[in-house]
RNA sequence: GUGAGUGUAGCUCAGUGGGCGAGAGCGCUGGACUGUGGCUCCAGAGGUCGGGGGUUCGAAGCCCCUCACUCACCCCA
C-alpha cells in the first residue's frame, strides 16, 4: 500500500455505521422534538469568522487550523467547530427577523491541527445544537437537559454533567487580574505551561494538571466569589431549574473555556473510559457573539457532541445483515439464469449474491455460509431440465425443490417483505 | 510543537549473548467427500521482518537517520 490516508483522517468502515446512524438519528429525533432545524453550513469559511469568533489568541486560531490561501488569494479556513458558522449564517440570513427564537443544529466533520491520540482526529465529527435569542436561564437548563437525555438515548451510561459560570466581560475582567495579581506572587511554584497560561488565559491556570500547579489553585479565588450580581443570579436560577427538571449535575469551579466567546454558563458531559480527552460534549452560553460578528444584541446558547468520542463509550451495533438469497450455480446456462434472477430480486428488494469465478459447489455454499446467508438456491444442469431448482435452509439444513419458471415470484412470496421492505 | 512506546503473513502475535532456506493460530485456496456449508484431517498460496544507511564473514534482533501508528503533554469535542 502506498498511499494511506492523511494523518488524523479515519475510514468509516461499514461494519461501524450502524452505530453512527443510530447517534445520528437519535440526535434528529431529539433536536427536532425540542423544536431545533437542521442547517447545513459549508465545510469552508474565510479565516477571519474563526478568528473573530473564537478569539485570535486561542491556540485554535494561533496553530491549528487549515487554513490557506485560495486561488483569489483570500485566506480561508475548514472548519474548526461549527458555532462560528452557524452564527455567520443566522446573521446573513438574518433569521432573527422571523422569530425572536431561533433553534439550529447541525451535523458534521470538523477539521483541528492536532496531534492525534485517543478521541481526538483531524477530521471529526460534532452535533452542534444552538439557541439564538434567549437570555433566560431556563434555557440554559433546557439545553443541558436535552443534551443529557440524547446522550442516555444513544446508550451512554456513565456520565457526569458539570457546570460553571464563567461571568461577563465585566466580571471575569475584574477576576482576570485578581487571578493574575494571586499567581504574580506565586510564580516559583508554577509550571512552565502555566507561566505562559499566566500571561495567555490565567483561567486556564485551574485545569492544569500539574501537582504543584493544583496545590497553588486549592487557595487560589474563585470566580464564583467574584461573578457580578446579574451572573451570579443567572447561576442560581439555572442551577434551580436544572433541579426543577431532575437533572442531575455538579458544579465544577474550576472549568474553564478554549473559545474566547463564552459567557455565564458553561458546561460539559464527561464519560469514563476515554482516556485524557475524557468530555464527550461540551457548550455554554455566548451572549455576546452575534453583536461582536455584527449582528444585532441576539444572546446564544449551545453545545457540541464529539462524536467519535461518544462512539468510544457507548455500545456498537452488530453490522449490516448479509443477503437474504444466495444463488449457487453449475454451468454456463445456470450462471446466466441466475444472474438474471439475482437482479430482479434485487430490484424488488430481497438482496440476494452469487458468485462469479466458477468454483466448485462446495466452495459457494462455503462462502454462503461464511456470510451467513440463511437461504441458497442450487441451479445445475440436472435442475434446469428437470424444472426444479433446490432451496437450501442453510440453518436447519433442510432443503425442498420449487418450480424454476417461477422461481423469482415464488422467493418473493416467501422471503420477500417481511423481512426487506421493497424498492 | 514536546515526550514515551510500538512497527514481523490479510488479522492477532511468537522469534535478540546476531547464524532460519523467517514461524504459530485464525483467515484464504484446494483435496479427503469429482454437484451440497458448519466438524475433522491433509496439502498449498501468501512476508521488501515499516523504509534507508552503517557495523559484521553473516542483521528481523546491534548503531544512526527517517516514516507510520499508539498513548500522554500542549490544547480541546
Amino acid at each position: 500500500m502506498v498511499v494511506k490516508a492523511v494523518r488524523g483522517f479515519s475510514d468509516i468502515l461499514p461494519e461501524e455505521i450502524l452505530t453512527w446512524r443510530k447517534v445520528e438519528e437519535e440526535a434528529r429525533r431529539v433536536l427536532e422534538a425540542f423544536g431545533f432545524r437542521e442547517i447545513r453550513i459549508p465545510v469552508l469559511e474565510r479565516t477571519e469568522l474563526f478568528a473573530r469568533s473564537i478569539g485570535g489568541e486561542t491556540d485554535i486560531v494561533q496553530k491549528e487550523m487549515y487554513s490557506f490561501l485560495d486561488r483569489g488569494g483570500d485566506s480561508v479556513t475548514l472548519r474548526p467547530e461549527a458555532t462560528a458558522s452557524i452564527a455567520r449564517a443566522y446573521i446573513e440570513h438574518r433569521l432573527y427577523s422571523r422569530d425572536p427564537e431561533v433553534r439550529l443544529y447541525f451535523i458534521g466533520p470538523m477539521f483541528r491541527y492536532e496531534r492525534p491520540q485517543k478521541g481526538r482526529l483531524r477530521q471529526f465529527h460534532q452535533i452542534n445544537a444552538e439557541v439564538f435569542g434567549v437570555a433566560h436561564p431556563m434555557v440554559d437548563a433546557e439545553v443541558m437537559a436535552l443534551l443529557v437525555l440524547l446522550l442516555s438515548r444513544c446508550g451512554l451510561t456513565e456520565h457526569e454533567l458539570q457546570i460553571n459560570s464563567l461571568g461577563c466581560p465585566r466580571c471575569r475582567e475584574g477576576f482576570r487580574e485578581t487571578l493574575k495579581a494571586f499567581l504574580e506572587e506565586r510564580t516559583r511554584k508554577l509550571c512552565q505551561d502555566c507561566l505562559r497560561r499566566k500571561e495567555r488565559n490565567p483561567l486556564r491556570v485551574f485545569d492544569c494538571k500539574v501537582k504543584g500547579c493544583q496545590e497553588v489553585m486549592e487557595e487560589a479565588p474563585l470566580l464564583e466569589d467574584h461573578l457580578c450580581d446579574e451572573c451570579k443570579d443567572h447561576f442560581l436560577q439555572v442551577r434551580s431549574y436544572l433541579e426543577e427538571l431532575k437533572v442531575p449535575y455538579s458544579v465544577n469551579p474550576r472549568m474553564v473555556r478554549g473559545l474566547d466567546y463564552y459567557t455565564k454558563t458553561a458546561f460539559e458531559v464527561v464519560a469514563k473510559g476515554l482516556g485524557a480527552q475524557k468530555a464527550v460534549a461540551a457548550g455554554g452560553r455566548y451572549d455576546n457573539l452575534i453583536a461582536e460578528l455584527g449582528g444585532p444584541e441576539v444572546p446564544g446558547i449551545g453545545f457540541a457532541i464529539g462524536v467519535e468520542r461518544l462512539l468510544l463509550v457507548i455500545p456498537s451495533l452488530p453490522p449490516p445483515p448479509p443477503p437474504l438469497l444466495f444463488i449457487a450455480t453449475l454451468g454456463d446456462e445456470a450462471e446466466r439464469i441466475a444472474f438474471r434472477w439475482c437482479y430482479e430480486l434485487k430490484a424488488s428488494g430481497i438482496t440476494a449474491a452469487m458468485d462469479h469465478r466458477r468454483r466448485s459447489l462446495k466452495s459457494q455454499l462455503r462462502r454462503a455460509d461464511k456470510l451467513e446467508i440463511p437461504y441458497v438456491a442450487i441451479i445445475g444442469e440436472e435442475e434446469i431440465s428437470s424444472g426444479k431448482v433446490i432451496l437450501r435452509d442453510m440453518r436447519q439444513g433442510s432443503q425442498q425443490n420449487i418450480p424454476l419458471d417461477t422461481f423469482v415470484q415464488e422467493i418473493r412470496e416467501r422471503l420477500g417483505p417481511s423481512v426487506h421492505e421493497a424498492l
